[in-house]
This record gives structure tokens, sequence and C-alpha cells, in this order.
DNA sequence: CGACAAATTGATGTCAGTCAAGCCTCGTGG
DNA sequence: CCACGAGGCTTGACTGACATCAATTTGTCG
């Protein structure tokens, strides 16, 4: 028997490999299947009429996404590097408890989320957004990793203009204040698409709060 | 057989009603009951350790609220006006099929409502936020009453500081906002918590999108 | 190695926040 | 019945943070 990848299982539906920078289904599109990261990053956005754009996650192992409340996908989602992604028909949500289950646990997890992004975004600077990102980075890799928060890279995949979609702020912005985190010691830039964590407190001080 | 509010059911467990600017539930309060607005108004928001507020949303006739996806409540949630609220005990979901899928279709939606307003919060000139304020009280008053979009008079039970949190901006500029679209023709104000609808398609094009 | 895209850096403009003062409304008590 | 007071709303002047525009520099991929 052959593995074809549109017909291999493994409880959760069909998986396959995506190369960077791929759409899996775009803004509009009816919703059939449920997602969900087996490995990479994958980001979800939304378009207004004007191109303007707001990132809405980024998705990484064991994440669910295109999850729609009625048929057609509010969200658009693309690979940020080459990516695992298992789906499953989203009739299976009718027959299998466990699995709804799962995705009703999700659900809630991304309102959460999804409120937090919004404090973020609105009641915080452009500097404590920045670090915020990145700790939110770092918090991720932690959960898998051991706890040796110092020292820690943390790869960046997306361009600064995703990071600047997700944040609500312009690419120069989210330069600049990296740049700035790089330059009071708590981060440092060894190339474009990593960050050192030197003083993960000293981040997470940052992105609680600033005035300044 | 007495009528004690406590006990009296109509097939989503018990029925209160509160005087406006009552606590329902508090920011940290483990979840044991599920909500839904029966008449009234309430808000739900959530607080930073510095006081600032974010209101995550005016719940109307029919909404639920309180969903949680752990034993806390991540938001907290007080009348508006008096309001009617039906609530049932958190373990009804797993016996009741019915209102699990209620609940879950409300939980996308939320998802929904959630991005919308980030995106609003986000994207948007304070004109344009207001603007899409009073169209979706619009809308909501609409999808109960008739389609005479013009000359509908919509309330603002809620105070130019809610309407604020809920915006993220401060109270004077919703203040400045809403008498700028007054002298734009596009609404009245016959009073501090009355809104009336001039030009509804004004209003819409203003929330749409607006540069300055 | 060369060309194009992405990232950085600098200069300037603008929108909304903050501070401060005045107004309007409503409830209270004389 | 009216005077007063308190809280919420409005209006104005000023400030500041981030966007925008523009010019380099760096990075990447053929």
């Amino acid at each position: 028997m052959q593995t074809d990848i549109h017909d291999a299982h493994n409880g959760f539906g069909t998986i396959r490999v995506y190369p960077d920078k791929t759409p899996i289904y775009h803004q509009g599109d009816s919703a059939t299947r449920i997602f969900r990261v087996n490995s990479g990053v994958v980001m979800t956005f939304r378009l207004l009429e004007d191109s303007r754009r707001q990132i809405t996650g980024f998705c990484t192992e064991g994440e669910f996404f295109g999850l729609s409340p009625h048929g057609d996908h509010m969200d658009g989602a693309v690979t940020v590097t080459s990516a695992g992604i298992q789906s499953v028909s989203i009739s299976a949500l009718e027959t299998d408890a466990g699995l709804r289950a799962q995705i009703m646990n999700h659900s809630f997890r991304k309102i959460e989320d999804t409120q937090n992004l919004m404090m973020t975004l609105t009641k915080t600077s452009s500097e404590a957004r920045v670090a915020a990102f990145l700790v939110m980075l770092a918090d991720r890799r932690l959960r898998r990793q051991g706890p040796n928060a110092d020292g820690l890279e943390v790869s960046l995949p997306m361009s600064r203009l995703d990071i600047a979609d997700y944040l609500g702020l312009s690419r120069e912005t989210v330069s600049r204040r990296l740049n700035e985190l790089k330059s009071l010691g708590l981060i440092g830039l060894p190339d474009t698409h990593t960050a050192q964590i030197n003083r993960f407190d000293g981040l997470r001080r940052c992105a609680g709060m600033m005035a300044a």
C-alpha cells in the first residue's frame, strides 16, 4: 500500500507538507475542513477592502486553525515556513465527541488569546507590543523545551511587515523598537530572523506596561 | 407553588432580574454558570493591573456571556441597564447536546466578533470607530425591528467612558467624534443617551474606512 | 557577483491623548 | 420651588507617539 499523503491518516484525517508562503485557504472560501499544524509555522490573517491586513495569529505545532462558524472562512491562512499540516473534514465534528471537545476547548482559548491580543494592541506602547511578541514566541518555545529562559534564541521566520501587521504597527516602527530593545541589552539580534533573549524578566516587564 | 426566581426554569436554568450597574460576576471568579441576556444590556470587560479597562462586549437580548475555558472567568460582567438574565450550571453542557451546539455556535461567532473589534480598534481612525459603534447598535436594533434604516433612534445607555473603553479611545475623543458626526449631519443627538441615525449609508461609509 | 527585495535609519507630519476649564443635568435639601 | 452641589459631558490648548515619506544599507537568491 502506497503512502499517498492525501490518504495518510493518523487519527486526524489527511496529512500534507507545504512549502513556505503557500496559501492553505483564502478568506471567503467555503470551510470544509479543520486544520492542525503538525510542524512549522502558519499564519492566519484578515484583509480589509483597501488591502490593509491584520494577522490574527501565528500557529505552531499542535494548534488548530480554519475553524469557521458558518460556511465561509473569515480569515485566510498561509504557511510562513515549510509546514506539515493535518486536516479533517468538518463533518467529523458530528461523529467524533473527542474531537468536538478538543475544538471547543480550543475555541475558548482562542477567544482568550484574541482578547489578549486586542488588549495588547489597544492599551500598550509600540515598545511593549514588540516585547510582548518576543515574550510570546519565547514562552511558546519554553513550553516545548527546557526552562532555560535567558540566552534562549527564538527564530523570527516571518518578515518585519508580518510582525507589523500582527502588532498593528508599521514595519519601520517594528524595526526601530527591535533595535531599541537590543541597545537596552534585553535582546540580541544575531541576524534578521533570530532574536536572542538576554534578560527575559526585563523583556516581560517591558511587555507588561510601559508608559514611554 | 411559589415562583422563586432562583427556581424558575424555562429551558435555560434560573432567571433573575438585576438593577443597572450590578456586577454579575468578577474577573477571576470561578466560572460555574453560563449566562444569557433575556432583556436589557450587560457589558463584559477585562481589567489590567493599572486599572485600565477594555470592554469586550455589550450583550443584548439572546446573547450569551460568561463562557470560560478553564475554571476562572477571564472577564467581569456588569449590567448597564436593568436586565433579565438567565443562567444555567456549566455542567448542563455535558448532558444537553442542544445547548452544547448553541454554545459552540456562539463561541465561533464570538471569535469573529472579537476579531472584527480588533480590526476596528487597530486599523481605523477614531471617527470610523465611533461610527462603527453606532452602526453596530443600529444593526442590532434593525435585526429585531423593521428595516426602516434612516431616522432610527438608538439608545446609548452606557456612559461615554464605557464607549471609550470599548473603542480604545479617551472619553474626550468619543465626545468630539460624536459631535463631529452630528455636525456632518449623519446623526442627531437629541439627548446624551440617544443617537438618531439620519444617514445610515453615510455612517456605514464612515465606519468602513476614513483616512482623515 | 550582481540585482532585487527587505530592513534600517532619518526627517517630518498628524491624530489622538492629556491636562485644564467650563457647562449641563439631575438629585438633594433648604 | 429654587439653590446648590456633584458627576458626567463638552470644549480648547498643547504634547507626544507613531505613521509616512524618503534615502541608504543589508540580505538573499539567481
